[in-house]
DNA sequence: TGAATGATCACG
DNA sequence: GTGATCATTCAT
């Protein structure tokens, strides 16, 4: 899943601030077998939403300053998630420079604590659907590859209608890299870290 | 490289 | 209740 969330659009907000871009870098955490996930003790308060509906987003405080938006994958009961680390801004990019107080485009989504800051993501964000376009938070089921046909991609959501254009540069990324992932003590040894090769709208080093 | 920052959880 | 820990960011 974390996989195939790469190219995936997510999208926040309401009409004041409607803000959209395609998720370019992810982890996946696991459970009990994972000891850099948040279930590997089994349920606690905090990790109860990894045990709960795949297609519910998981919001955590982090360092005292980032919320991290993470993505329910699993079944019932069994825990799992994939941490969303960074995006490439399509539509609404001022709206997540005024958040970022940064007009480099690069840096907008670049990193799950400012992803999130981009998106107007917060802990009251934690248990609800991304599935449903209803929502203030979801992700678009087209993929990257359905954005790639030689025109613009429209969509009808609930607020208003986005039209936006992929690059020509952007659009040729499509390999996957997978890599150990970043700022965890245990599990290092696990390549279970997922970006487009090349993106310049990725968080850390690339391989 | 380290400070800022506060929620979480194992333990008693 | 306490303290160690933490899926980070930014400036130095």
């Amino acid at each position: 899943m974390a996989k195939e969330l790469l190219g995936k659009i997510l999208i926040s907000g309401n009409e004041e601030a409607f803000c959209g871009g395609i998720i370019v870098e992810t982890e996946a955490y696991y459970g009990r077998s994972d000891p850099a996930s948040h279930a590997y003790n089994g349920i606690t308060p905090r990790s109860k939403i990894m045990f709960g509906n795949p297609g519910t987003a998981y919001v955590y405080f982090c360092y005292g300053n980032h919320h991290l938006l993470n993505l329910v994958t699993e079944a019932i009961d069994v825990p799992g998630a994939v941490l969303i680390r960074a995006a490439r801004p399509v539509f609404g990019i001022e709206i997540m420079e005024a958040r970022r107080k940064t007009t480099n485009i690069y840096k907008l989504a670049k990193g799950p604590g400012n992803l999130t800051k981009a998106f107007g993501v917060d802990g009251t964000f934690n248990g609800k659907d991304i599935t449903d376009i209803q929502n203030s938070l979801f992700v678009l089921k087209a993929g990257f590859l359905n954005l790639c046909v030689n025109k613009d991609y429209t969509f009808n959501g609930k607020f208003k209608k986005v039209v936006f254009k992929i690059s020509d540069e952007e659009k040729l990324l499509k390999e996957i890299v997978a890599s150990s992932r970043i700022g965890i003590k245990q599990g290092k040894e696990e390549l279970l870290r997922f970006y487009f090769k090349g993106s310049k709208f990725v968080s850390g080093k690339h391989v």
